[in-house]
DNA sequence: AGGCACGTTGTGTGCGCACACAACAACAAA
DNA sequence: TTTGTTGTTGTGTGCGCACACAACGTGCCT
């Protein structure tokens, strides 16, 4: 039924050597040879058996990981998609090791970056949070011929093999239709980056274009936007002070769009401004956002699949460098909304994965 | 490194053999050895190869599938993730055979059903949409051991190795949600079932009492609720009369919900009414609602993932039989809202698949 | 003619495991 | 004692493939 190498072999009238030469290209067969060969390979339809293959090879494959401080709830979701990768496909040889970089700065990320460089890995998985030290890291792997997948945060590398994660413009978008679909008078909303370094945040600047092409584009209800980038949002006084005199400014504020993980931060302020009569809408099912989409103080959540995430990252590296399959460069995941009703089912987000074969 | 059988037995100063007799639980091992060979398995942390496992099995595995006619495109979708899922296994030996039904009745299902037992496959995926016939077949697949896994509708079904699917109450507290977001005023909501037996059908009782509790423990806005059921919806004109009677009844309905894909035929009616006021949401991203929903004539789909019940399915049954994995019975799937703005990622729905090992 | 290099082809071994079968001991029945 | 039975244990083979290595033929140079 299944037809193996030796089926091969015996009708193309050659030895099974002279088969697998030409399965893995590996030379030396005489050009009739070949032709023959593979003629009888589409004839007979063979397809190599990945599971025999994966055991004869028996080689290990070492996977660097780059990604953030798993303290952050986000990154630890990232993270537990990759370790399930990892275990999913402990028996192909598939061993991974994690470099965390912190939020403070490039420093740690490009000290690690060059460690990884050193330990020599069969591929990386990488999110690419900062842009300069990122693409010298692209291009060093790509000298080495270390193939790179770049999850959660867009950008252009021709190197890279491919990229998962979001369309922040999309995203944005999305956003913006969820407060324009709750907002019914003319109003203001509000669009807030809470961000250290918003200069260095593409994917930020992304959501508020996309946030804002959607009111240009439907301005039926004549909703104005102001944005504010916020800073210091570490100090809850400090920025329930900002947000309280934006309040002001604009009285007829309807809605807030928190465009990353922080929007628990903007209602823990709004709690104490006893302000509950604005829509909110941000991203990524973290403890502190879930208790207040739970209490209906945040209406819409939207979800990024860290999980998700993390796993394709390492299934993608697998299928490309294991099992020579073809690789698709830009893989946007689903921008699932999230509201009380159904936050469960994705919280929960092992359903997806046990896909351990 | 890894931990292998020869290692065990080594160790434990018996032949791999043995070790074999009680991994497999084979019987004929003398009680003291075992319980030697089990310690020497969990100081090591051994764990089995499954790739060589499945190479050296060799044995094949025929699974039967009885699910409806793949002219709906509904059905076609959740056939697409059946075929997937056939396709990552394949070399693990998995065949899979499909059986349709037709909606028209029970007779049909019966007598695949029957054919199955004939063919004696070595498990069974089924969605259980005829109550009676399909409580027979899984009595019947219980006596011969051949486990059974459930799909697209919930039942109660002691037999059944699992459930998956969506959470029709929690889907009809969604529904409730959506629309209660995007009603202002007081008004009346509109259920209906577009279904030819609604007596038969469970999940639409449960969609329509979780949509009815929701606006019990949400009265800030007293919306009104009508619960229609249409049973002969395929005559676009007799429709439109039902419809057009009820909204002249109701004259302050803002919103529609209907409880199963048929939201597009509803919404040509809405059409040819001139009716672009009133909210509507739906089920299912099929091309028909699809297309309505990107011109904003539906507001809100909920997805209930076709493709991946097929694929967990297929999935479920290869952890159970194939892998010895422990099994969770009951297995919700997330309720993916969709809107215009991100129904893309949830069409494509190819990035979540990939995951052949 | 002898020696060597090189292109081409076939053979053998092992990956980790499952399973059939052989081997052996202990004991009971004839 | 012989024979058969049963419980227990070890050995050998093969799953389909990858890869090292041996074997062979050809042509070239000395």
């Amino acid at each position: 039924m299944t037809v193996r190498i030796k089926d091969i072999a015996a009708k193309a009238g050659v030895s099974t050597g002279t088969v697998d030469r030409v399965i893995h290209k590996r030379g030396n067969v005489r050009a009739d040879v070949q032709a023959k060969v593979e003629q009888v390979m589409s004839e007979l339809g063979y397809r190599r058996n990945l599971i025999a293959s994966a055991l004869a090879t028996n080689r290990k494959w070492k996977i660097a990981c780059l990604i953030f401080d798993p303290s952050d709830s986000y990154w630890r979701q990232i993270k537990e998609g990759i370790d399930r990768a990892q275990e999913a496909t402990a028996h192909y040889g598939v061993r991974i090791r994690h470099y965390f970089a912190d939020r403070f700065g490039p420093d740690m990320f490009a000290r690690h970056a060059a460690s990884i460089l050193e330990e020599r890995p069969d591929a990386v998985l990488m999110a690419p949070s900062f842009l300069r030290e990122s693409l010298d890291f692209i291009k060093s792997c790509n000298e080495l011929d270390i193939p790179i997948v770049l999850i959660n945060s867009e950008m252009e590398a021709p190197g890279a093999l491919c990229y998962i994660g979001q369309n922040s413009y999309q995203s944005g978008q999305l956003a913006a239709r969820l407060l324009h679909f709750g907002i019914n008078q003319e109003a203001t909303a509000l669009l807030l980056n809470l961000e250290a370094d918003t200069q260095n945040s593409q994917h930020l600047k992304d959501k508020e274009c996309g946030f804002r092409e959607y009111f240009t584009k439907n301005h039926d209800k004549e909703i104005k936007i102001v944005s504010e980038n916020i800073t210091n949002f570490d100090d809850p006084v400090q920025l329930c002070c900002i947000i309280g005199k934006l309040l002001n400014e604009y009285p007829d504020v309807a809605g807030l769009f928190v465009t990353n993980s922080r929007a628990f931060k903007v209602v823990g302020c709004l709690e104490r401004l006893n302000r509950n009569d604005l829509l909110v809408v941000g991203f990524d099912l973290i403890p502190e956002n879930l208790t207040y989409l739970r209490a209906n103080k945040i209406d819409f959540l939207i979800n990024q699949n860290p999980v998700m995430q993390g796993y394709l990252g390492i299934m993608n590296i697998v299928n490309h460098s294991l099992l020579d399959k073809e690789v698709v460069p830009l893989q946007y995941l689903p921008l699932d909304i999230v509201v009380t009703e159904n936050c469960d089912y994705y919280e929960q987000n092992s359903y997806a994965l046990p896909m351990v074969v």
